[in-house]
This record gives structure tokens, C-alpha cells and sequence, in this order.
DNA sequence: GGCGCCCGGATTGTCGACAATTCTATCCAC
DNA sequence: GTGGATAGAATTGTCGACAATCCGGGCGCC
């Protein structure tokens, strides 16, 4: 069992008066995605209820949630374990994420604002400096930040839900992408090409040119698994 | 209340000795997809507790599952009620859609097996049928295998839970759009686009006709919305 | 007559308890 | 020793009860 301590309320976001259950859903999938709890460790309802200071009925429907959400698997009368997702279902997530990025780049193309666009540039500024003094983690948060910034101003709140769920189950992968050496460097160019294209307010342009960028990391991905089944 | 009753197994598929949670989870998922409750009714968990012989717990869990999958809406302290899915969100799940469908298609192009071909080429055989015949419900379900059909075959579990999920949430939407004058027809001819391009194993044609197939689907659905908007 | 307060009814949120199931380790037969 | 049966521990599934919260109506005050 893990012996990380969950406070109250750590020093999270300030919500409502702190409502028990959505407490104890969120503390357990940000110590999944944290990776505080490791793939296939057994989440038992009791010990749970006791490290987040709730009764089992509360901690056992914040497991229903994340085991509809993907990041929890649950066997009848076996209990329920933190999901381990497959290289190959990584590079599934991947794909499915690459589909609808594109679908994102298409939309953000036709909603472009001035501010989204100053925002942008922005980030990939920030993103140049990261590289140059070689910061593969803070890169990777501006990325985030990059594509999140897309999903805001494309305004498809269905396809938003789901890359967000899908990013929360294939975090552990995303460091096989962006330290392959040169991978940055690369990552960066084809960011400015989606500003680029979304700049011109070009849809079919902004669309190809998302998809070229994070076709790049499914195959930095594949090669990148490939390469450790056969050390 | 709706009054509809809830057999404990109506005719369903046979599954384990019946789960108690599982049953409840699926009479209430096969209610709501089936209009047996309305959109924005207010699930009552102790009604629903009575109605399926169930306590509330299990209810309550089985709420949680399809809140989370997006039938169900429930806010703090105030209950439950059947999600109501906005012309405009409809909308967005069909594009959504079609990235995914792409997607499949590409992927069912590069597993293609003759069986599969058979199948799918069966499949547009009853439809032309039923496009003779004059019969919209029976194609609508034809349709529905058809693409179920491609799913399989593309071997894209993460990408085909979201398909049937998304589904599930815009059913209510689907006669919308194969009921218009002259519909079946087209969507048959853009059907048999489809298995041209998979036979061939054409990974650009497939993913293409499938594009050029769903995004009739979305122009139609979108026209039948703004009809009605304006009457 | 309108506005705000307060109260009962209805409903949800949470808990602990009990039964049912699975897991573990020990013992016995061979 | 090996294999299988068995008892006990651990864990899950389900329930009813109780407190907390929300909703609607009635009352008084201005």
C-alpha cells in the first residue's frame, strides 16, 4: 500500500465547500496519473477509505468513475486495480488522438481570434527557449499548454472531454516521445507550422499540418517501443 | 415515473448468474437509449431502486457509470435526470465521428480479410433490398452493422468504446437524418464506395470514402436541424 | 399585493453492518 | 513430496438508517 498522505485538500484549486465524494474521486485520479499508485497495484476500498478519511461507499463510486473513465480496471467480487495500458494500446491512444486533433486544428482554423493567436505565439516563444537550454519537462508542459490552447479556441467540448481522457491514460508514455534525442528540436518546428497554418486561417492547411506533427509522435512512439522490446 | 417494467432478465443476451449491479446498470443504460425515459426526466434513485428490486446503492453506482458516459446528468444534492444532448451537441458528436470512422477505415483497409469483405459486401446486398423495399428502420439497423462490421475489423478497441459511446448519446438523432426524401439511396451508393475502396486495400481511398460518406450524414443532420429550427 | 422567512416533505450523501465471495495457507491422503 | 480439500482471513456486494440538503408552500411584515 502506498503511505503518501492525502490532505484535505493539499493545496488544490479552491471548489465548493469540498464535497466528500467529488474529494475523494479527484485525490485518486490525480494519485493514478501521478503515478503515486503503479500500474496493476490493487486499490483496496477499505485502505482507500482510510488513506482519504471516507467511507467505503464513497470511495467505491469514485472507482466506478474511473473505471468508466479507462484508468481503473474492476473484476467482479476481485476488486479493482489501477489499469495498465499496453504499448500497444498506447499507440492505439495515439492514433485515436491524432484523429482528433486534427478535427481540432480544423475548427480552431475557423474560430481564430487575434488573442488566441497572440496566445499562441506566446507559448511557442516560450517553448524555443525551453529547447535551447534543453528542458525536455518544461517543454513537454508548453506543449500541453499548446494543445489545450487549440482545444479552447476550437470549441468542440464532446472531443475536448475525450483527449483529455485519453492524455490522463497514456501520461507514463509521453516521456518515451519527447526525450528521444532531437525530438524537441523537430516537436518545435512542426508547432510552428500549425501556428502557421492557423495563422492563414487555412482549415485544410492547419488540419495537415497537426496531423503531420503528431503523426511524428506516433512514430517516434513506435519506434521508441520497438526499440526496448529489443534491448 | 415511467411505468415500463423491469423484468429481471427481459430476453437479454445471457450473461453471468446476473450480476445485481451489472443488471442494474444495464436495464437503466437500455432504458434511456431506448426513450423509456425522456430526456432531462429526473431519475429518483429510490423510484429507480423499486422499480428495479434493487437498493440504492446499486442504483446510485449504476447513475455514477452513466453519468460518466454521458447519459446521465446529475448535480450535487439534486439528483439525476436523463442528459439531454443539444441539437448543437449532436452535431459535434457526428464530426467527431467521423474523424474516428476515418480512422477505422483506414485501418480496416490495411486488415482487410476476405471474410470480411464478404460480410460487408452481404451487408450492402440486404441493403439494397431494404432501399427497395422502402424500409428506413430496417436499413437504419443494416447500417448500424455495417459500419459495426468495420469496427471489428479495424481492431481499434479505444477507438470503437468511443464510437459506441458517442452513439449511444446521439441515437435519438439518427432518424433525422436517414428518414429525409432520397437519403437511403445516396447513403447505399456511398456505402458501396466504401467497400470498393477496402477491397482495393486502399488505406487513403477507405479513410476518404468513409469522410465523404459520414460528412453527408453531418450536412444532412445539420439541414434537418436548421429546417426545423425555422418551420 | 409583494417580499422574505420559516417550516415540512422529499431526496440525496454517507456511513457501518452483514452476507457472499475469493484468496491463502494448512493439513491430510496417497 | 504432490495434489486436493478445507478452514479461516481478507475483501467485495448490498442493504437500510440517519444526517444533510434542497424544494415548495404558507405565514407574517411592510
Amino acid at each position: 500500500m502506498t503511505t503518501l498522505g492525502f490532505k484535505p485538500s493539499p493545496v488544490g484549486s479552491a471548489q465548493a465547500p469540498t464535497d466528500g465524494s467529488l474529494v475523494a474521486y479527484r485525490s485518486l485520479r490525480e494519485a493514478i496519473v501521478d503515478g503515486r499508485f503503479h500500474p496493476n497495484e490493487r486499490l483496496v476500498e477499505a485502505d482507500l477509505a482510510k488513506l482519504l478519511g471516507a467511507g467505503r461507499t464513497t470511495v467505491r463510486a469514485a472507482l466506478v468513475r474511473l473505471e468508466q473513465e479507462g484508468l481503473v480496471e474492476r473484476e467482479p467480487n476481485r476488486g479493482a486495480r489501477v489499469r495498465r495500458v499496453s504499448d500497444r494500446e498506447a499507440l492505439e491512444i495515439e492514433e485515436v488522438r491524432v484523429s482528433l486533433e486534427q478535427l481540432m486544428a480544423r475548427h480552431a482554423a475557423l474560430n481564430l481570434t487575434p488573442e488566441a493567436l497572440a496566445d499562441l505565439r506566446a507559448i511557442l516563444q516560450e517553448m524555443t527557449v525551453h529547447v535551447e537550454s534543453g528542458d525536455p519537462v518544461g517543454y513537454s508542459e508548453l506543449n500541453a499548454r499548446f494543445h489545450s490552447r487549440i482545444w479552447t479556441l476550437a470549441d468542440l467540448g464532446v472531443a475536448e472531454r475525450m483527449l483529455v481522457n485519453l492524455k490522463s491514460q497514456s501520461i507514463r508514455f509521453q516521456f518515451r516521445t519527447i526525450l528521444q534525442p532531437g525530438r524537441p528540436e523537430r516537436s518545435l518546428r512542426e508547432h510552428a507550422r500549425i501556428v502557421e497554418a492557423l495563422a492563414s486561417r487555412d482549415a485544410d492547411a492547419s488540419e495537415t499540418a497537426m496531423r503531420d506533427h503528431l503523426s511524428q509522435v506516433v512514430a517516434t512512439l513506435k519506434s521508441a517501443i520497438a526499440r526496448q522490446a529489443t534491448p
